[in-house]
DNA sequence: TTGTAAGCGTTATCAT
DNA sequence: ATGATAACGCTTACAA
């Protein structure tokens, strides 16, 4: 069935019966009823690719993971970023092509940036490249091809980019615990080679130097994000030959998740012996440990957000390059030393 | 750029252009080369969009992820999954587009079918619905448009299956458990409007069956597939009216990590006081419970075979429907009674 | 082995 | 408001 056919059917011409599909204003009401049975009664859909290949648009966005970041499975980050963007795919009718760079195997990459970008795939890309020397994402910023970057990146000014504000928040939680009384604050970060895992180390400083408490780099721990890694690095600190900090900023709720188990295989427990404060806000945690502090912030609402933005540089190019930064919440669950559970939305 | 400037540059008309870039044998050695020098030169790469349109095929597959599973973000099932998947389409040259179906909204799901399928996006499609009454599945299974389970349906044998033998694997683990001479083995089930849940919870009455032991439902659980509810079952089943069991299989390692956590608040140790078998194989897991026994299943492993079994059913449309069964491996590291660790792939 | 030419199903321009 | 008609860039008989 095509555009002809229905024309014959509804006894108008192929433009007409186009107009109507594409809700053009210049037809009249009895023509435009008369296509509008044919198209119910035989269950006519556009072609796809003669669509796209007379508008030189294909109504499909792509969503670039990259591949050597290792906590893509243990941390339910990347799924909930994924079903933000798919959601708000579906709801303009987009398409949504996920592409997952293979990790050190930059002839596979090539590969697939000719064939998907080249290939004039898509409409526009989704950058999720937190990793900060990725030469794919400085290829695409400077590409033709609209992309937005989820996350932030220090020196491609190009690129619109939708955010948290990663390093302010990080410091406005670190003075939460600071406001608790604690004086030796620990710090357990994220992979340094990732944009937000600086942001919140730098927001961690801050805090402190804005205390006029120096650092101490003894109690900042490079971790990769994952459970495992952050129990290491609490068994590490709570053995600090100083004794064992006051308090502990985890860059991710998952490293606090196992920071708890590492203080539970002490026999202590927070925040009586040691505070606690995580970032991400992930409902999965606050199941096993409702009482973790942390900082909330909207991962789905991101990945719709980027669409959104996308879509609006695909529409409107010449606008300059935009900064969003979406807002993050406190959730004070008590592992940070506060009595009162004051966060009703994620309380058990 | 495309095929007929190219032509001009190397002096060919521009089918002979198109044969070179299609690897069609039917080309001088000569005008190869010319024409080969000029893709390099130009930085040629096909139209996907007039590719289709003039082939009918699109080099893109599917990937559809039912809405209604509240497990996706909890478990890392599904991004492994979705990695298979989509290594295996870059490898074959494919586009990977995620559909997830959005939950209890039959209008929008009807607009993604008819866009995206009708509308001819894509050569084939690989299903992960493992809820039995989802009615997309149904129509898929009934379509044209060559399609692929991953997992099992009770009742729809056009389709092509790749699935583990859930229902066997559990079988063997029960069995094992009752061969360190456990006898009351309880089961903390998925959720029983699942496939693989329902053919892991008949495994598990299959092995009691077969040793002569009537099933007591009151050590039947079923949860959802958390950590969360796999503790709370734990719990109940660690303060059972008639004592505790003295085994529990539980139908995936994220549930029998809860398990694990319930164990420990009631001052035990598995597998001292009670034997645990898990199932999936998830390394995140044998990072924090590194004694946990567990079925391995191949979950990357099921997405390549699914892409390999959907581009064979694209090939060979006329061949009958397969039934691909991946191996799974019992992975005997001390929580289901066996002292030693026999499984050097997976121990710490 | 190579070229010619007819599609593929749209969109978009231009008359009417 | 409507209909011809020319793209869009490719594949694929068919002819040479």
């Amino acid at each position: 069935m095509n555009l002809e056919e229905l024309g014959r059917l509804a006894g108008v011409s192929r433009s007409t019966v186009s107009r109507v599909v594409n809700g053009d204003a210049r037809v009249s009401p009895d023509a435009r009823s008369r296509v509008e049975d044919a198209i119910r009664a035989s269950g006519y859909v556009p072609h796809a690719a003669a669509r796209s290949l007379a508008s030189n648009r294909t109504r499909i966005l792509g969503l670039l993971i990259p591949g050597a970041v290792g906590f893509i499975f243990s941390d339910p980050y990347f799924p909930k970023l994924v079903q933000g963007v798919v959601d708000a795919c579906n709801a303009a009718d987009y398409g949504m092509m996920l592409m997952m760079e293979p990790a050190d195997d930059p002839v596979a990459s090539e590969r697939i940036y000719q064939r998907v970008f080249r290939g004039r795939h898509l409409d526009g890309v989704i950058l999720t490249t937190s990793l900060l020397d990725d030469p794919l994402i400085e290829r695409l910023a400077t590409d033709t091809l609209p992309a937005v970057l989820i996350g932030r990146h220090p020196s491609l000014p190009s690129l619109t980019t939708v955010d948290v504000d990663n390093r302010g928040a990080s410091c406005r939680a670190v003075q939460h615990l600071l406001g608790h009384g604690h004086r030796r604050v620990a710090h357990v970060a994220g992979p340094l080679d990732i944009m937000a895992a600086i942001d919140r180390s730098d927001g961690y400083r801050d805090a402190l130097t804005g205390a006029g408490i120096p650092i101490d780099d003894s109690l900042v721990i490079e971790c990769d994000f994952t459970e495992a890694s952050g129990r290491d690095a609490m068994r590490r600190l709570l053995a600090h030959p100083d004794g064992r900090p006051d308090a502990v900023f985890c860059g991710s709720d998952s490293m606090a998740a196992g920071g708890f188990r590492a203080i539970a295989e002490f026999g202590l427990s927070a925040p009586c012996d040691i505070a606690v404060m995580g970032f991400d806000g992930l409902e999965q945690h606050a199941v096993s440990f409702p009482h973790l502090s942390t900082v909330v912030q909207p991962i789905p609402e991101l990945g719709r957000s980027a669409v959104g933005a996308l879509l609006n540089r695909i529409a409107s190019p010449d606008e300059p390059a935009a900064r969003l930064m979406l807002p993050t919440r406190l959730a004070l669950r008590g592992s940070c030393g506060c009595l009162n559970d004051d966060d009703p939305d994620l309380a058990p």
